[in-house]
DNA sequence: CGGAGGTTTGACGTAGATCAATTTGTGTGG
DNA sequence: CCACACAAATTGATCTACGTCAAACCTCCG
């Protein structure tokens, strides 16, 4: 399955880092509800840094020094299996918390799927912004408490649908994971490989194809560009993913 | 599968409450970190309950409007699919938190898979609390981020692994949950049903039955009495489980 | 324009689901 | 206390959804 990148030459892209102010720059999500005065304390605490698409964040086992917010872009959350096999454990979006843990080393590999904007912190100066602002760490259990569900969400997905029934509701949480931050952008942009999508999925990238190239059949979905996506009949991808309809 | 069961007799059974004092009944895991008047406080805000096997302690879509922790005792989280089927959560045991979570409505059901006791608080109760005490939310930060990775590695087991490695995962899982609370009681107590344990791993009931007379017969695993459980080479169930090794 | 990584599609094999029959264990009522 | 009824577990015989292997085909980028 989707070997391990052999360190790709995407380093060649620039690496901009700069303190992290202004707007998007603190620590997005976190810190939606702090006064004006914690969040100039947390933009000097922290920085702001641009990466391009396929750059790794962190990998598992990595110590885990640092935390991310992600002002822009998708992160793929994934763990290799001895046997070589991937699984992707999440997608992360604008505003999600990447890195975040109880654990000395990170439990996965962090990758971008698209350039991205990210704020960065170090652990202990997130832990001690957190001691001082109550508030902070209140919004932070909520966003775990979220993320908990959704994951459980997910085991739900794996553990007992049907090939297309788990892409149809992959591709129906995509568009979710857009719509809670904001506008559906109309062709929903879906940087994921398919191998990426099965291995979120529990299912090898053929199946994913041959489930796509299904519903494309069916009308059910176009692509009218290389990973773009219009759903084009939300109630039976609704259906599908219920597990209320095997084919038809 | 394991159908709903239709309102059992269990009820039966006796109820027993009274305000929550001394050791256990404080909100067990949640409240390590307190000093003791904080505690009294506590006391007075929850209520110990015990109650036996197969009691449900609430349903998906219930109004959540009580938290539990489990003083002594193993919890069946699951969910009920459209089509009948069932996925189990997880299962909580002594010191955890549950029905503690930022929806309206619980996202799952939770039952006693045995006798067990713990403290019940309103949700809003329990918000106060935790404003007053950030050490506490610190806490339950904490556990939710390892609910969190314990889930993550569940999606890992059930999306990428063959059956026989999910229940070898199964087995060790559980040792390590007595394990991570004190002493692992020698028989292991494993008050699940092949149902249960299917439900949870992604798998059905025969499968599961399959796994463990195999392991059976390879003396991997004994079961001295019913629903008793001894890990006699937990060496094997690890390379299994790791899928380093197919049978044997 | 060439090459690599991603995608599609087909043919085939298999792990585990499904269906079914039997055994074992357990709470209930006479 | 025993026997009955019912739930859980075991085991076997099939069936099938999805994985595996393989061969084109696209598409982007250098």
């Amino acid at each position: 399955m989707a070997p391990r990148d052999a360190i790709r030459p995407a380093l060649r892209d620039a690496m901009m880092t700069d303190p992290c102010i202004g707007c998007g720059g603190r620590l997005a999500g976190l810190c939606q509800p702090l006064d004006t005065s914690a969040l100039d304390e947390i933009s000097s605490e922290s920085e702001r840094v641009t990466q391009s698409a396929r750059t790794v964040l962190f990998r598992e086992g990595d110590p885990a020094v640092r935390a991310f917010s992600i002002g822009a872009g998708i992160v793929k959350l994934s763990r290799l299996l001895s046997d070589g096999k991937q699984q992707v454990v999440g997608f992360r979006f604008a505003g999600d918390i990447v890195g975040y843990g109880t654990g000395k080393t990170y439990p996965y590999d962090a990758e971008l799927l698209t350039g991205a904007s990210f704020c960065r912190i170090e652990r202990s100066r997130l832990d001690t912004l957190l001691r001082r602002h109550p508030v902070m760490e209140r919004r932070l259990l909520d966003m775990c408490l979220q993320e908990l569900a959704a994951t459980q969400d997910q085991l739900v997905t794996v553990g007992r649908r049907s090939a297309e029934a788990r892409v149809a509701s992959f591709l129906l949480g995509l568009e979710e994971a857009y719509r809670r931050r904001g506008a559906v952008p109309d062709p929903l942009p879906m940087p994921m490989t398919r191998s990426d999508i099965g291995d979120f999925l529990g299912l090898t990238l053929e199946t994913v194809s041959r489930s796509l190239s299904h519903f494309k059949k069916q009308k059910w979905i176009e692509e009218p560009a290389h990973q773009k996506l219009r759903l084009s009949d939300r109630a039976m991808l609704t259906e599908l993913a219920e597990g209320m309809v095997q084919d038809l």
